[in-house]
DNA sequence: TTGAAAGCGCTAACAG
DNA sequence: CTGTTAGCGCTTTCAA
């Protein structure tokens, strides 16, 4: 590797503290090893003299060994949209609680993917994270999960990879159902990135719910980002089709949409026009932009990652949607109903 | 440590290679090794051979030797407010083009701080970089950097640790002279964290130009929270002191502050009341907010904090303060001012 | 420059 | 239950 940061000063080993308390080192591996045959009494000792004295355990020279490294990698791509974050604090902390400790990554469209993720082999994480990473490419994603555990959320893949995605039918049933519901039929759609599947199984669980229900696509947009600046052109995009409502891929591109129809456009929602998104971010609950949209269950999401990692043999690989919840605020009403 | 995850199977290792292309181990080592002692041609034919067996140097095994893991621990505590997800992510992103990892830490006030971080020293990460974690006694900062290189980020400390922040003096005297540069007299504050140090510079040096200024404090206010919602409420207790501008110390605050004194109060900004916050989160350049605010030199704030990690002997821990850039925009104008 | 050999600190058989 | 003994895969002397 590089010689970028000295040699730091070494802690106690499990040797040194074994002779300072007069019993075999194995002893002491086995005093802060769960479930290992040792009297109670011999372990109360050495974790007492390990406090005494100062020792840890060196967890790098247990990797080598026990060739686990309790160390998940967890990639993601764009910090940007508040959701991830979200998912990352969630993750982290749900791994934290394990014993796990999340290595992240950034990947960028710019340099070579497996440069970026180099280390989830030379590091030996034990599992691998994929948090909507579309800049991976379907290639990317076997070379960076080969041979290890795996969980991609909110991605779809061709992989033998567990997949866990909210539920995009359902989710899009309930919002254009909503919308429906409330008397809306000319709606637009601004799409975030069209080529990702997720993206194309949103636009296409719309579209077949728009026409089983009989209403009007009035017009599609995209600039193939899910950015509040792409949602404020997507709206404005889909003007000159008078529609009635407009759905967005995701919140950050409802919450520019919102922000373009009312500022640009000169237009009120819900009365002019109703919006809403996909997600359910925390900034969809703020009274400005009082969002509806589809909540996406993301305890459950964590949840359910987070048992891909534990004890026994892996789970075979399966593609899990999770039912989210509608989310009714203020940016959808029943058209002609005055009451806010 | 636990036994969560089964041992994955084996990848090759350098003496595999070696014997694959008649090489000693030790010369397949030195081919990885940037500066070894080692001709070209035989490091050529390793590195070639590599590549067609596949092998990759583990990491974790030259640690042991090693004693440097180029791993660095990475301590946040809140992600909701926004300006937290992109310093990780331009850290994270500044640390791998250095070849570097980041280990995520997610320190929450629940439980034992020392538990949280406990991996911070049984994985021997080289450095650790602390993101105004608040939730982080003075004990628990001394404990988690303990021996080690470590950058605390917006976060002040009796330590001696090297802290990078933004130049609090400077940023609140620019957002006060702009205040009052456009006519604003009577201002209002809404503090977050009262108890950390930064929010008492802050707090402090923006009392210090108000009197400088002859300017009247109409009040202050405080959720002990950096959130929107303490914003909101924040900015609402200030109203019975009719100010005509209030000052959030951060950006978020600021965006709930604004959404009450529209939606929940009435007024107009900056009509009735200017509005400037602190950080320039990607939030404030919004069309709806365009709020006032000083910038946070982030850019340079992380290229000086990965300045800490490069070779040779570790810089003196030093106090460092940026100057970040005052942003206006248009929650602040001059009194009477009727262009937007 | 190259190879042989000795560990890094720990876990995991294997005896006792 | 406890100690002894081999390694884990690599880096780093030390000779050649």
């Amino acid at each position: 590797m590089n010689d970028r940061l000295e040699t730091p000063k070494r802690p106690m080993t499990s040797r040194q503290l074994a002779a300072l308390i007069g019993v075999s080192q194995a002893a002491v591996s086995r005093a802060f090893t769960p479930g290992s045959s040792i009297s109670p009494e011999l372990r109360e000792r050495i974790l007492r003299g390990a406090r005494e004295f100062g020792y840890q355990p060196n967890a790098i020279a247990s990797m080598l060994t026990t060739r686990r490294t309790n160390i998940i990698g967890l990639v993601v791509s764009d910090m940007s949209n508040p959701f991830h974050p979200a998912m990352v604090e969630r993750l982290t902390r749900g791994l934290q609680r394990l014993g796990l400790q999340s290595l992240l990554f950034n990947v960028t469209p710019g340099a070579r993917v497996e440069d970026q993720l180099i280390a989830i082999r030379t590091y030996n994480v034990d599992a691998v994270i994929v948090l909507s990473a579309t800049v991976l490419s379907e290639r990317d994603l076997a070379w960076a999960v080969e041979g290890r555990r795996a969980v991609v959320l909110n991605r779809l893949t061709t992989q033998d990879i567990t997949t866990i995605c909210c539920d995009t039918g359902l989710g899009m049933r309930a919002l254009v159902d909503h919308l429906h519901a409330i008397g809306r039929r000319r709606i637009g759609y601004v799409a975030g990135l069209t080529r990702s599947a997720i993206g194309m199984e949103r636009h296409s669980a719309f579209t077949t719910r728009l026409a089983e229900l009989g209403m009007r696509l009035t017009g599609t947009a995209s600039y193939e980002s899910h950015s509040y600046e792409a949602g404020w052109k997507g709206a404005l995009d889909l003007l000159a089709g008078k529609p009635d409502a407009i759905l967005f891929a995701t919140d950050i591109l409802a919450l520019g949409g919102m922000d373009a129809l009312r500022e640009a456009a000169g237009l009120r929602i819900p009365e002019d026009i109703a919006v809403a998104g996909f997600d359910d971010i925390a900034l969809a609950g703020w009274p400005h932009y009082a969002l509806t949209t589809y909540r996406q269950p993301i305890d459950q999401m964590v949840e359910l990652t987070l048992s891909q990692f534990t004890a026994g043999p892996a789970p075979a690989p399966a593609h899990i949607a999770i039912p989210g919840e509608l989310v009714i605020r203020g940016s959808t009403q029943r058209l002609g109903d005055t009451t806010v």
